[in-house]
RNA sequence: CGCGGAGUGGAGCAGCAUGGUAGCUCGUCGGGCUCAUAACCCGAAGGUCGUUGGUUCAAAUCCAGCCUCCGCAA
């Protein structure tokens, strides 16, 4: 069988499933539905929005289904529909039997770390906040676990030193979607092998909270540069001052040291961490937009020698 | 009507309770000092104080409506 003659179905719902859906469109690829999550209420206003993939699909006259969960009466859906392959990608459910077992080529699950890291939510901004220089995108075979399928293919990329969770994304997307659609070619021609997870070194990576988000300059300048780019832009690492949440967009590690939470300059803003200390590049005060730590440093008339410690 | 903060020269802020002279830290421009500088010194430009109306002799400031931005929540 070869690309155009297989019926596959799609299942995923933010950007980089949009991404990855729009490339297997381009490619040729026969898709006939498409699962995405419900649409949800976003932003202050509370406005119902669709996924991504939902508004790529409708564009495109491609059928979309919008399940609560796949069991029960879905899983009928879905054999009727019998599909010759199911790919994933960050979909946010798991996939009972009854599903993974009706199409005759599998479900592949597209999953950006290099498994067994990182199996979850979050790979990516965990590969960051640990300091990772690599991570990578992985094609696997879904079972019934999380993340703990046959390995397929992996494709290993670098990581920048300076690089935000949303420029990592950027990447892993744009090279992630073209080899999800090359493996997709080998599956379907049955040029592939399966290769099990080494399970005694999985990792996982949980969804990020707000509540991890809060950082103290008693930490090492590293460690927090690494928390501060893989939370950006969400959770975003943040510190309190005055009550007040202040959010670090950006910053840069410099090697002058000091009281935790020292202010060594105030142009640029430069504050003593645990080891080393940290130039604020962009902060973000609660109630404020986003600003140069220059100008929050002005507002607030910081001047050297102070701290934003109590 | 979910809770809350905020709109003041280019940036970030103060001033507003007790109406009456446009302030602070920067940036920009010109000059000086220096081997040099994100340093320092001197000087200058730049604002109908979000918007509309009301009160008043007089409104950035008090009152009402409207617009916009943001944090929380989801």
């Amino acid at each position: 069988m070869n690309k155009n003659e297989a019926k596959i179905l799609f299942m995923g719902t933010p950007d980089i499933a949009r991404d990855c859906l729009a490339q297997l469109i381009e490619d040729g690829w026969n898709i006939i539905g498409a699962f995405t999550r419900e649409d949800k209420p976003v932003g202050r206003k509370q406005i119902m929005t669709a996924p991504p993939v939902k508004q790529l699909a409708l564009e495109h006259n491609i059928p979309v289904y919008q399940p609560k969960t796949l069991k029960g009466e879905y899983s009928d859906v879905i054999a009727q529909l019998a599909p010759d392959m199911i790919v994933v990608v960050a979909f946010g459910r798991i996939l009972p039997k009854a599903v993974i077992d009706v199409p005759q080529f599998g479900c592949l699950n597209l999953h950006v770390s290099l498994l067994p890291q990182y199996r979850g939510a979050a790979p990516i901004q965990w590969s960051l906040i640990n300091g990772d220089a690599q991570t990578g995108v992985t094609v696997m075979h879904i079972d019934e676990g999380l993340d703990t399928g046959d390995i397929i293919d992996v494709l290993p990329i670098a990581i920048d030193p300076d690089e935000n969770s949303e420029e990592l994304f950027e990447k892993v997307t744009e090279q992630g979607k073209a080899f999800l659609s090359k493996v997709m070619e080998n599956v379907v021609s049955g040029d592939y092998t399966r290769t099990p997870q080494d399970h005694e070194k999985a990792t996982l990576a949980p969804p990020l909270t707000k509540e991890m988000a809060l950082f103290s300059f008693e930490e090492d300048a590293l460690v927090l540069h690494n928390k501060i780019r893989g939370q950006n832009p969400w959770p975003s690492a943040y510190f309190m001052f005055e009550d007040k949440k202040v959010k670090v967009l950006k910053a840069k590690v410099m090697p002058e040291s000091g009281k935790p939470g020292e202010i060594l300059s105030t142009k640029p803003l430069v504050i003593a961490a645990g080891t080393k200390s940290l130039q604020l590049i962009t902060v973000q005060p609660e109630g404020g937009k986003a600003m140069d730590g220059t100008a929050w440093a002005a507002g607030r008339r910081f001047k050297k020698g102070d701290s934003v410690v109590k």
